[in-house]
DNA sequence: ACCGGTACCTAGCGTTACGTTGTACCGGTA
DNA sequence: TACCGGTACAACGTAACGCTAGGTACCGGT
């Protein structure tokens, strides 16, 4: 099914791990399930604690490990300060690209018939 | 620099060029003008031919060799109707994965981590 | 003792954009 | 003539990322 959807996640998934890391520290399977939850429902579980290590080594979060009485403890990811600066970055970016293929899809719908500013 | 923007770009860039081809057909060179000129700088040129070798090859496109006074022919690619379906299916998954990029933006003004209805 | 839910981690794979380089055609200029 | 820059396409290797498919470990209920 979601090929579309795994390439178009790529870049992307960074951004909402760390937006939703902003609203709150949570933890690795609480994300999966947060985010399979809200519509992500083929995302595997590996694909989040990857870019779990990823984003800790590049600094963008403080880890704290706090006991569960449900399982192995839990490492809870807190967005820091170059977290926050990466995550203002991603926005930058995503409103640049999201601008530019909105407009594509403004031009899809008024663009029907004759032509106009050929070259 | 564009590292964000590389990874953002893969899977919709693509829905990208066939959303451009939509509107009328078109060559690699004219392609990668077109996206420079609309903000994308720093587009690699080879990134849309290699682009446009993949749609050809999975059949979203027709192609026309078009003699070019200025150099050599050009290929000219046209959406056809499976085109047409990736397109659509490409907007699809773009408007949901949009959709939940955009509440995780709205989430973020209201920043008070007092519960409310988030949904 | 077993199973399922919780919670974490890893190795290898496929896809995709980039960097780089090469080919070929053409008009203008020294 | 010889060279250069713009036009136009193509190929090769690299890096990044999400997925597949496993595995480890803790716990309570049957």
């Amino acid at each position: 099914m979601g090929n579309q959807m795994t390439e178009m996640l790529k870049g992307t998934l960074e951004g909402i791990v760390l937006a939703i890391l902003e609203a709150r520290p949570a933890y690795g399977y609480e994300i999966t399930a947060q985010l399979r939850d809200e519509g992500f429902t083929d995302l595997a579980e590996g694909t989040v604690y990857a870019l779990l290590v990823r984003v800790e080594q590049r600094g963008f979060v403080d880890v704290t490990k706090v006991p569960s009485e449900k399982g192995p403890p839990r490492k809870v990811y807190t967005l820091n300060a170059a977290g926050t600066a990466q995550l203002a970055e991603f926005w930058t970016t995503w409103t640049f690209l999201s601008g530019r293929i909105e407009h594509l899809r403004a031009d899809r719908t008024s663009t029907h018939q004759q032509t106009e500013g050929d070259d």
